[in-house]
DNA sequence: TAGATTGTTAATCGATTAACAATC
DNA sequence: TAGATTGTTAATCGATTAACAATC
């Protein structure tokens, strides 16, 4: 259990390092500083992150890879399997339900809802397509905790309460339109097009066509230049 | 342009501004208090974050709404049309492909690739999907300055340098993996498995199966209540 | 003018970075 | 022990919030 409150980036770079040394051989011991080269951060964020949640390093040695993993699931709750409800099957949805990277994380799709008749009762990857009017029966029969929403704008937040009466209680957002929940629920929203705008802020007004056109300076940052890979 | 350094949150927000104010009429005048409220956030950080980029508001009176989507939107660069390319026409770069809510933005995938012989000369939603080999001369002639990468983590780096030779300016990145660019390029992730990865750890350990299962505590924060909405 | 709300300055809050004593 | 790196404290940096003079 964390020790102070702990920033949400700090939670999401932890999964970035479980990413970065799942093939990294479990009895190497990974000084905060390599760790922070793989994943482009500083040692010293590395070692605040891992902090929040107990001592895991060896002073003067680093911080072995074996135990590093098992912590690291284990706070984020990846350690045990996840069940998951996905909420629309439309193109996206489908994509989801295929995600191979869903699974390497104990994350699986357990019930698929749609309104569509022509879908409801198939099997795609394995996962039955219900009607999203049973989506609370289901959701509490089966004790799932977490539901994807990948329906249109206007069917966002009928079905956020739908997920929320089954017990749902993380949701992540794929609908480009703000869902309201109830206390005690986390909600995280992923919108295509706010990241492509944002990409096109940064590239200045350099798209095609369109009328008075100015340039809004070289803000452009960097993640890493190229120089670093050498 | 802007006056000061702009925070990326802010140009985050800009765009949540533009779709929460799209249906609004025209001619509305909209106070930063009216505003912040549809999109879930504070007056002062309405104004704060238009007053990097100018005034356009009216003293005691508010934002007129047609003034603001045309601000925000030239601010955006989303006034005018950006042509993007995709690589990797699997579940979801073929879902990215049909996803309707990019061109309310001005934003056109014109260019498709993989490297699957299979797809190659296809055509979905009106795009050809062409061979990844392909990805400098077709982004150089056609002045594509935008790409998506869709691929598995395995091609990502190697068609990330494709695009940075096609003259690509501007990369949202899919692929749940580390990639880098030169200076001069921006680059965006957007990885699945570290979203549900973070519902997961403010759920706290309550997946199923697994063994020790710690309850972190209780840090369920939420974006809004229910209570709000009346 | 009186009332309301902007744009901005100053204060606060929170996250990142630097530095170093403690530790293997 | 000497060398190296952790864990943490203090300093810095940056973003958000509060407050209010300027303005319509």
């Amino acid at each position: 259990m964390p020790r102070f409150r702990v920033p949400e980036a700090t939670i999401e770079r932890l999964s970035i390092y479980l990413r970065s040394i799942r093939g990294l051989n479990e009895t190497r011991i990974l000084p905060s500083q390599e760790l922070a080269e793989l994943v482009g951060t500083s040692d010293a964020q590395v070692r605040r992150d891992l902090s929040y949640f107990g001592e895991f390093g060896v002073p003067g040695q680093g911080y072995r890879v074996g135990k590093l993993k098992e912590e690291i699931s284990r706070i984020l709750g990846v350690d045990s399997i996840w069940w998951i409800a996905l909420v629309g099957v439309g193109n996206l949805g489908a994509a989801l339900l295929a995600y191979p990277g869903f699974k390497r994380q104990g994350l699986r799709i357990k019930a698929a809802f749609d309104n569509d008749l022509s879908k409801i009762g198939k099997i795609w990857q394995g996962v039955r397509i219900q009607d999203v009017e049973k989506i609370p029966e289901v959701l509490s029969s089966q004790g799932i905790k977490m539901g994807v929403i990948a329906t249109p704008v206007s069917a966002a937040q009928e079905v956020t309460d739908k997920l929320i009466e089954g017990g749902v209680k993380g949701i992540l957002n794929f609908a480009p339109v703000r869902i309201l929940i109830p206390e005690g629920v986390k909600l995280r929203n992923v919108d295509l097009s706010i990241e492509l705008s944002a990409l096109s802020y940064f590239l200045g007004n350099t798209g095609v066509s369109g009328e008075a056109k100015e340039i809004l300076g070289t803000r452009q940052q960097t993640e890493q230049t190229k120089k670093d890979r050498e």
